[in-house]
RNA sequence: GGGGGUGUAGCUCAGCCUGGCAGAGCGCUUCGUUCGCAACGAAGAAGCCGUCGGUUCAAAUCCGAUCACCUCCA
């Protein structure tokens, strides 16, 4: 059986059971503040089983791309050097809210495995919940007696609240589970030693493959248990584990899921798999790594240098270490592979296939610019090294240094550290570190407490925006949070006018009427399908009901930029071609952003085709069509434009402008017609990452005020070159004479330094073996500085004094031979201060030259007396 | 969000600590040598030292702000 088999057996298994098969949820979290990457199948429906949320059919069947990569579950160290970790893997997984609990859920998971998969019965094993103290829980005996149905007393354990009490974070719903577990080792290893005694023992062919969780609480930020309204079931199989076990191999990446990832390795490298330990571990990490990255660009999520894309970023530089330090790539190699991960996922997952141009491009980007980064960090290793020719110890302290502040792996400096018989000092990097990792958690607290709740509620936040600006609804729960030392409101009605942040649109703000009093609302967010109102203040005592306002004016320019967005989207794809592909965008009351994936810059008259096209549907005034709740068969159909990298419920809504023209799926307020926008102008277009372009724009007054800044700067400048015919043409010819002008009169400047030189040379007068110059001219100080080295070769033992007066400035110059310097212990730079007094002034300098300034040009005259004198 | 670093010739960078003539290698142009060149020799062009402000007689260099990029942490 293969991969895509077994994937689609399963499926349909829980399908014919009356389960609803839904498609994976992208894997980057977007409104949940405490997770970056979905970690576990359940992710997507954590408000179900909150009951914030109602569900969509009771029994649920799907494949989850998962990411484990931060947070509670961080496997990514983990990841090559056994054989079954992941940073990306597929959960697969059958899911009940409030319908059937665990005697179905254990039942139809033995006949799966058994009947439908034929694994051996006598291979497998179950564990059970022993119960906790800590959390006043008792054994889960219920779960244990249903699976005596099925296996012998010896193949049914117990295990701690560690294995069997699953939860997702550090609060969310959670509960108490059984595994399943199978014994892959063969015959002979299975008869020395019972497999019972090695589950849960980190044996690689002892592993779980499937967990079953009844989820029944809700874990609170102080630590307590809270009993959910309904019981649901949650179940995880590890779709990798499960092809290994079918396919009756004794590693996840001998499986048709990774093996042919690492063929193309073995041909890239030259090397072959299982030769070498170390090889073997840096071919898994690469083919690991080279799968998750792919998916995450595919959903949206870019390498960059902070949060989620961070993340990634660090994933795909881990793959190339290991590539590099192992495999001996030097060069850019694991995009190369993305051809194969594509021919053999791309059915299953048509995300990736449409996008592969795209992150093939990313990859090799980022590839290239790690590579410079590890070049760089060698380069500074050498010169430590270098400059610390003793010594078997490299300073911690520099490790971090190279680390932290060049991005070089801790790892690599130790491993070129032994190749020179050195070691590093570890215990001063850690100590650098988490000075690190103190300071940033200092700057970033921002712990809510929990919540006050005043009503029962449970359903989602009723958003009434689309329809009117203000209404009359009742608080039902709110909680303070701490940020930047100030204390503010997180407030949450039944219904809301105000409109979240979403889909790049910003929150929008206004203010609470509450007993004749006016509380401003300064943001609004979304989490969890509920509407966060972000108040600084808010009254001592709720009442019944509040009336919410919205900022009617910011509204509607929002609004203005937002529909002029979706032109835009749609006038870039007709000027650039279909490849064309939101990759973010950000809209606010002042401006509009989108990025989106193009290669190469575009060209002006590009801009101009996208911007009248734009305007050309503005003028058109056409009217908004909206279609509020549509299947997203239906939505399909319209030809509707949906986002790579987005969930959608089953239900979406459509806003359309001229459906031939524009048609996208989106949750924004938009114009009621297009005429309201008025103009609409580029302002700028950029690249921001490999492949993504930028444009911003602006909409109504403010592209009116774009316009006329710029009809203004053209009239200034015609203004200035005082209205030729051709002002490019003058302003050309007038450049190209400054330049040469320019040159002609540099090069006078130098001959005529050299000829006054060449003069002052002449009036050379010996005084006691010195030759003594001393002048007064009108020159600069930059000037006077040229001179003098210009005569310093032409004049031995030369003491020269320039005074001079540049714009009522005074100064002194002041040269003396080297020479001199050395045999008469004169020094120019003590003398040059003596002198400066004359002028009310200051100075220094080198011995051999030295310059002063200040005030009084009357006293020019007595500093060439004066230094006369000097000599004498 | 917080920390560190880097912006100097077309490219890669030195110079900054300790203020005092803006440099090197590669590339480029011209000439010469060579059967030939990723060869050799000679000459040359090329710079608002990221931007703005401050300190100073004097700032690439010191101080402050700002922008861009790199990087670590959250």
């Amino acid at each position: 059986m293969n991969a895509n088999d077994i994937r689609t057996a399963f499926l349909k298994f829980f399908e014919d059971r009356g389960h609803r098969v839904v498609p994976s949820a992208p894997m980057v979290v977007k409104n949940d503040p405490t997770l970056m990457f979905v970690n576990a199948g359940m992710n997507q429906f954590k408000d179900v089983f909150l009951g914030n949320y109602p569900a969509l059919h009771p029994r649920v069947a799907n494949s989850q791309k998962c990411l484990r990569v931060s947070g509670k579950h961080n496997d990514l160290e983990e990841v090559g050097h056994d054989t079954y970790h992941h940073t990306m893997f597929e959960m697969l997984g059958n899911w009940s809210f409030g319908d059937y609990f665990k005697e179905e859920a254990i039942a139809w998971a033995w006949e799966l495995l058994t009947g439908v998969f034929r694994l051996d019965k006598d291979r497998l094993y179950a564990t059970v919940f022993e119960g906790s103290a800590e959390d006043g829980l008792a054994a889960d005996m219920e779960s244990r007696d249903i699976w005596h149905k099925y296996l012998s007393e010896d193949r049914v354990l117990f295990g701690s609240k560690k294995d069997n009490f699953w939860e997702m974070g550090d609060t969310g719903p959670c509960g108490p589970c059984s595994e399943i577990h199978i014994d892959l080792r063969d015959n002979r290893e299975r008869s020395k030693t019972a497999g019972a005694g090695l589950v849960n023992k980190e044996h690689p062919l002892v592993i779980e493959i499937w967990n079953l969780v009844f989820i029944e609480f809700n874990r609170l930020s102080e630590g307590s248990l809270k009993s959910l309204p309904a019981k649901h079931v949650d179940t995880g199989m590890g779709f990798e584990r499960l092809c290994m076990a079918l396919q009756k191999k004794t590693s996840n990446y001998d499986t048709d899921v990774l093996r042919p990832l690492i063929g193309k390795l073995e041909e890239l490298s030259g090397l072959t798999y299982g030769q070498s330990r170390e090889a073997d571990v840096a071919m898994r990490v690469v083919a690991d790594h080279l799968r998750a990255v792919s998916f995450s660009i595919a959903d949206g999520e870019l390498p960059s240098n902070n949060k989620a894309g961070y993340v990634i970023r660090r994933i795909l530089r881990r793959a190339v270490r290991y590539g590099y330090t192992f495999l001996h790539f030097h060069e850019p190699f694991v995009h190369r592979l993305l051809p194969v991960l594509v021919e053999n996922m791309g059915d299953a997952f048509p995300e990736l296939r449409a996008q592969q141009a795209l992150i093939e491009k990313v990859i090799a980007e980022e590839e290239m610019t790690f590579l410079r980064t590890l070049s760089l960090g060698i380069q500074k290793f050498e010169q430590y090294i270098s400059e610390h020719p003793g010594g078997h110890q490299i300073d911690g302290k520099f490790a971090f240094e190279l680390f932290d502040t060049y991005g070089f792996p801790i790892d690599l400096t130790t491993l070129m550290a032994r190749e020179i018989g050195r070691t590093v000092d570890m215990e001063g990097f850690r100590q650098g570190m988490e000075a690190q990792r103190s300071r940033s958690r200092a700057a970033a607290v921002t712990e809510p407490a929990d919540w006050v709740e005043l009503r029962p509620w449970r359903e989602e936040t009723r958003f009434l925006g689309y329809d009117r600006l203000e209404a009359e609804a009742s608080v039902v729960r709110y909680r303070s949070l701490v940020q930047k030392g100030k204390t503010m409101y997180q407030v949450v009605l039944d219904q809301t006018p105000f409109y979240a942040e979403a889909g790049g649109q910003v929150g929008d703000r206004g203010q609470f009427l509450v007993n004749g009093r006016a509380y401003p609302v300064v943001d609004t967010l979304f989490e969890n399908n509920m509407v966060l109102h972000l108040m600084p203040g808010i009254p001592d005592q709720w009442p019944e009901k509040v009336c919410a306002r919205v900022d009617a004016v910011k509204r509607r320019l929002i609004a203005n930029n937002h529909t002029a967005t979706h032109l835009l989207h749609s006038a870039l794809k007709k000027t650039l071609g279909s490849h064309v592909q939101q990759k973010g965008s950000l809209v606010d009351d002042r401006r509009l952003r989108f990025d989106f994936s193009h290669f190469g810059k575009m060209t002006p008259e590009e801009i101009r085709t996208v911007e009248k096209l734009v305007n050309e549907k503005i003028r058109e005034n056409t009217g908004l069509e909206e279609h509020r709740r549509l299947s997203m068969p239906e939505a399909e159909k319209m030809g509707a434009t949906a986002l790579f990298g987005e969930k959608y419920g089953e239900e979406v809504r459509v806003v359309a402008f001229d459906k031939d023209f524009s048609a996208e799926l989106c949750g924004g307020t938009h114009v009621e017609a297009t005429g309201q926008i008025g103009l609409f102008a580029i302002d700028s277009e950029g690249g921001i990452a490999a492949g993504i372009r930028r444009v911003e724009a602006v909409t109504g007054r403010a592209a009116e005020e774009l316009v006329y800044a710029r009809i203004d700067e053209l009239e200034a400048l015609r203004e200035t070159l005082r209205h030729p015919k051709d002002s490019v043409r003058t302003l050309r010819q007038l450049l190209d004479e400054h330049e040469t002008m320019k040159k002609e009169l540099e090069s006078l400047q130098k001959l005529r330094i050299r000829q006054m030189a060449v003069e002052l040379a002449q009036q050379a007068e010996e005084i006691n073996g010195v030759n003594f110059v001393g002048t007064r001219l009108n020159i600069d100080a930059k000037k006077a500085k040229d001179l003098a080295f210009g005569l310093k070769g032409l004049v031995k033992d030369l003491f020269l004094v320039i005074a001079h007066l540049d714009a009522g400035k005074p100064g002194i110059t002041l040269m003396i031979d080297e020479t001199l310097v050395r045999e008469k212990g004169l020094h120019a730079g003590k003398l040059v201060q003596q002198l400066a007094a004359r002028i009310g002034g200051g100075g220094g300098g080198q011995p051999f030259f030295a310059t002063a300034g200040g005030k009084d040009p009357s006293g020019l005259d007595k500093v060439l007396q004066e230094s006369r004198e000097l000599l004498r």
